[in-house]
Formats: structure tokens, C-alpha cells, sequence
DNA sequence: CCGTATCCCTCCGGATACTG
DNA sequence: CAGTATCCGGAGGGATACGG
């Protein structure tokens, strides 16, 4: 982490900064946004080609996902007016920058995640004692 | 990011692990987590001095955020049974790590913030052409 | 001081059905 | 194929009041 930014004390009264930065993160929090991210890191790919990949998504929230993916300037969303209808979503260069410390933080998850679990159990079951000495 | 993770398409299909993952990347997401975690880097921290300083939350989000942060081990909670009470928080070593990439992700939105702000600005100007040639 | 309990309301997200 | 519209349940999250 660098200290020049967000994470210094000094400017943490700037509260509007953590504000703004805090809808990059509610994004990347969201449900389906980091699959999507994930599935175009290798190319573009169609609306239902997406859908099929990650599998228990539905519609509804693939396209509002994706919308809102495009609105933040992440995708491109490209039609092809033919019969049937073809479009294919994209990551910008946005897009592809944000892949990295989406990956380092993917990455984090996946070297942690027993850590985390085996917390998570310890916790539960310290916190369900209503059987013990 | 690495290519040897979750990230490679050949491991895609043990959607096991993205979802696993994604618990992880849920807390990251949720509204308070990344401020607590953000304050506490600096040190330990009480309960009202950490509510103070993040301002707008109420006790109930800031005690439930707390205790999921506990159960995940990434914050520890230290009672000292005085008069009054005093409770003091601090991350772990798991918590510190989680820093890292955190902050390359706050970092990014921290840079990339305008350029993400003005994509909405265009995209929603875009989409409320009700008014045009 | 440090919480928990309750109420209440909004938004997220799934199922289904329908349109271009 | 690529969505939108509608309905609906449930989780998230704020305000307030109360307990240890």
C-alpha cells in the first residue's frame, strides 16, 4: 500500500475522497461484477455465452450488472444489428487496468480462504457454547 | 495477477472456489469493512473512537461489521473489564496482510476515480436523451 | 462506555413472462 | 438472441430505545 493516498491519516478527514472511492468498492462487492470482469480478462464474449459461463446467473441481473459495468466506463457493449441480434461486451482499458488489483485481491482470497474459513468455524463455535463445562 | 489462481480459465469450471472466493470479496464490498480496516492499520482502536472517526455509522452497522471482521480473523476484540468498559479493536496478521491488496484497490479507485465518474457523467447524459435533434 | 433489540423501509436479487 | 417488465421474498442498513 502506498502512503501517498487514501491511507493516510492525514487526509482521511477528507471523508467526501472515502465517499467517492467507496462506490468503486460497493462495485466490486456486488454480486456478479468480478465474474463478469473475470470471464472477459480472456476476450470478448456474447450475452449468452457470459450467461452459460457463470451459469446461476440470471438475466435480470447479468444485464443490469453489465449495465452498470458499461456506465462505469469497465465495458464496452457492441451491437451487431443482424437477425438475430449479436452483441458482444469487452473490457476497456479501464477494464483491464482494474484486473490487477482485482487479481492481487482474488488472489489474496484464494491464498486465505482456508484461514478465513477455519476463523469462521473457530468463531461460530465459540460463539454457540450454550453446551460446554 | 497471477495466471496460476482462479483467474485461469482451466480452473473456471470448479465454480466451488469462485464462489468460496466470493465470500471473501462480500466483505470487501460491504459498506463499512474497508473503512474500519483503514482506520485500524494506523492501531488498535475503541469502539467510540473508531465510531467517531468514521462519523456517519450507526452502532448497530459498526458492532455487526466488527464481529464479522472478528469471525473472519481479521480483527481482534480485547475486553478490559473496567468501569466503564473499554474495548479495544486491532487487526491481525491476516488483517494487515488483507491490507495489501486492499490498497492497491483503494489505490486504484483513488486514481481512477474521475476518469470512472465521468464515464456515469456521459453514459447517463446518454441515456436521458429525451431531449435531442 | 459498549453494545443488543426492535421497528421499519429500501434495495438486491431470483422467477417468470413477454417483446424486438 | 438479447433483453425489458413485473412480482415477490429476503437481506442490508438506519433510528431509536433499552440493558450490562
Amino acid at each position: 500500500m502506498q502512503e501517498g493516498t487514501m491511507t493516510k491519516p492525514g487526509n482521511l478527514h477528507e471523508t467526501g475522497g472515502c465517499q467517492r472511492v467507496n462506490t468503486v468498492l460497493s462495485r466490486i462487492g456486488d454480486k456478479w461484477s468480478v465474474q463478469v470482469i473475470m470471464r472477459l480478462s480472456a476476450g470478448s464474449l456474447r450475452f449468452n455465452e457470459l450467461k452459460r459461463e457463470i451459469g446461476n446467473v440470471s438475466q435480470k441481473m447479468l444485464s443490469a450488472t453489465l449495465r452498470g459495468l458499461e456506465r462505469d466506463g469497465l465495458v464496452t457493449r457492441s451491437v451487431t444489428p443482424s437477425v438475430p441480434p449479436r452483441v458482444d461486451y469487452a473490457l476497456t482499458d479501464l477494464g483491464h487496468q482494474l484486473l490487477v488489483p482485482v487479481g492481487a485481491l482474488g488472489d489474496w482470497a484464494f491464498a486465505n480462504i482456508d484461514a478465513v474459513e477455519s476463523a469462521r468455524a473457530a468463531f461460530d463455535a465459540a460463539h454457540s457454547d450454550a453446551a460446554r463445562a
